[in-house]
DNA sequence: CATAAAGGTTCCAGTTATAGGAAGGTCAAG
DNA sequence: CTTGACCTTCCTATAACTGGAACCTTTATG
């Protein structure tokens, strides 16, 4: 298979797949002609790292999980630590985002949104400081 | 005032202070030793920016409501675009997180966490593509 | 007064996870 | 044989800083 074909499959860019060879976490043959050759082990992974990149793991998470993938004598704790630990910073955001979210939404719900200059999110923003 | 007053006065650390006039946000005077000298109006837009910035807006939109927190002719309306528009963005954000979240918390649960090697969570994200 | 610590300056590189594009080699079809 | 679709590498850019090197100025201390 070459690239073309693994992006397809896969789902992924064919510029992030040379991006995930380039740091190491694929590492697909050579065609004589210089062109990648993926076989089925290496397109399995992509599509492995397909799903963990869309559940938000980082690339160095998605590196662990590969390996532990991998490693038939892994135990399950060291991968639900990795995803527990990624979870928590998943609800830390949830929760700054909301935080944001609240108080723009008032500070908009305050605002008249006309012509007028008068602007309630302005003066939040702009308070004097002591 | 020296960069280092305004840093703990504006809670901003000097380097991002140097960085905001690099790309035009702030434009401290200089004294003739070469250091900046800030007013209390640089300031103020600092503190303006931190607080900007701490609700998510990017650096760009900050740009735009210091444009608008100056012009004594802007509209409530204007500002409450971007606010809007940025809300909107928050809120989008939240809901990916969310499914995000929901997803792995389910994994997790369902994933012993002990010595054997069996993982709901690895068998998902290496579910084999067709 | 000499010196050392504290604070200032510029400039360059690194971070995250790619995306975009240039310049050029290769392959299948008409 | 040429066209177009693929492929290659390499360089640049993104957002918003952060860290560090090399160097200058001001302030405090023995």
């Amino acid at each position: 298979m070459n690239i073309g074909d693994v992006a397809t499959r896969s789902g992924l860019p064919a510029k992030t797949i040379r991006y995930y060879e380039d740091i190491g976490l694929v590492k697909p043959l050579r065609d004589t002609n210089g062109y990648r050759t993926f076989r089925e082990i290496e397109l399995h992974k992509l599509a492995f790292l397909g799903r963990a990149r869309a559940l938000g793991f980082s690339i160095e998470d998605c590196r662990n999980l590969l390996q532990l993938y991998e490693d038939e004598s892994r135990t399950s704790a060291e991968v639900k630590e990795i995803a527990a630990s990624h979870l928590e910073r998943i609800r830390q955001k949830i929760v700054d985002l909301r935080e944001m979210s609240d108080t723009l939404s008032n500070l908009i719900d305050s605002c008249a949104g006309d012509h007028r200059p008068d602007c309630p999110i302005l003066e939040s923003l702009g308070t004097k400081i002591s």
